[in-house]
DNA sequence: CACATATAATAATCATGCTTATTATCGTCA
DNA sequence: TGACGATAATAAGCATGATTATTATATGTG
């Protein structure tokens, strides 16, 4: 009973986070935050809603995850010329090399995550994952919102 | 990049927690909380460092998660007469009950997440995880103790 | 232009996870 | 018996996730 997919999944998870941590501890960065940080290399003057929506996080989660990050000297937010609302995002340039070094450390706990698996088995446990994430992204319609028809009918 | 076990593991544990969430939160309880209450049906009497171990999770995680279950009228710490340090668990007759209705909720959450999988590739997917977590469960030795051995000749 | 609605970000509050440190008790060994 | 190390639980403090509510600004419509 204990092994279904969302104790397994939630097991891994935070038994890589553990890993990483351990690893990434020097450096100053979390797990989430070093994913934070790519997605910035990514798509830099991203503002905070789309980044959010990239990482699949509440506007709010990453809105605090950017308030230590900025504090740490890793990013910089910009006034939005075009809104007033809004910040643009910026890498600082002490967040590259680091970005650098975290890949190496990174590719290190993946490799001890899946020792002893074929490599056409390290892209199944992906794809299968990949698939449930996508059925789980998929709306769930949990509370339909009310159409123009269903107001007519009431 | 963003497709590596630790963040599809991460993605998936968290859109299942969510779900979860939605479906449980009628019953008062979140998900660990649920996962708390099925392993004391198990093993009712058990110790909260027992408990951690078979979670899991750090000793004070599991204490704070019983404080709340405590709270709720779900779990009640009996003193461990043989050890005056040690709480005893055990479940109320509340708990019984809601550990049924969560079962067929976490059935049907099960279900959306893995829509569209054969049974076999159901049974991969766990399996896969399986290995991966034993993986990371294993010794790391981080900070490997110093053997007698070495200590001889340092 | 004015007003209503939508959107970007933040505040407050909670649960789960961690590390490090503290307290109380147990067990063992001199 | 008394001291010392191990163990059970808790405290303090932090990061990541969520929900709900609030503020400021955009935008669309009459």
């Amino acid at each position: 009973m204990q092994n279904n997919i969302a104790f397994l999944t939630s097991d891994v998870s935070r038994l890589l986070r553990k890993r990483f941590d351990v690893v990434s501890r020097r450096f100053g960065v979390t797990g989430p935050q070093w994913r934070m940080l790519a997605a910035l290399r990514r798509t830099p003057g991203i503002n905070q809603g789309a980044l959010a929506q990239w990482l699949e996080v509440e506007a709010i989660t990453a809105g605090r995850m950017i308030d230590r990050l900025e504090k740490s000297g890793m990013v910089v937010r910009r006034a939005d010329p075009n809104d007033r609302r809004a910040w643009r995002l910026f890498l600082t340039d002490a967040a590259t090399p680091l970005l650098d070094e975290l890949f190496v450390c990174a590719t290190e706990v993946f490799e001890e995550a899946q020792q002893g698996f074929a490599p056409a088995e390290r892209e199944l446990l992906l794809t299968l994952l990949e698939r449930v994430r996508a059925n789980l992204l998929e709306d769930s319609a949990p509370e339909k919102p009310v159409t123009e028809g269903a107001l007519a009918h009431g």
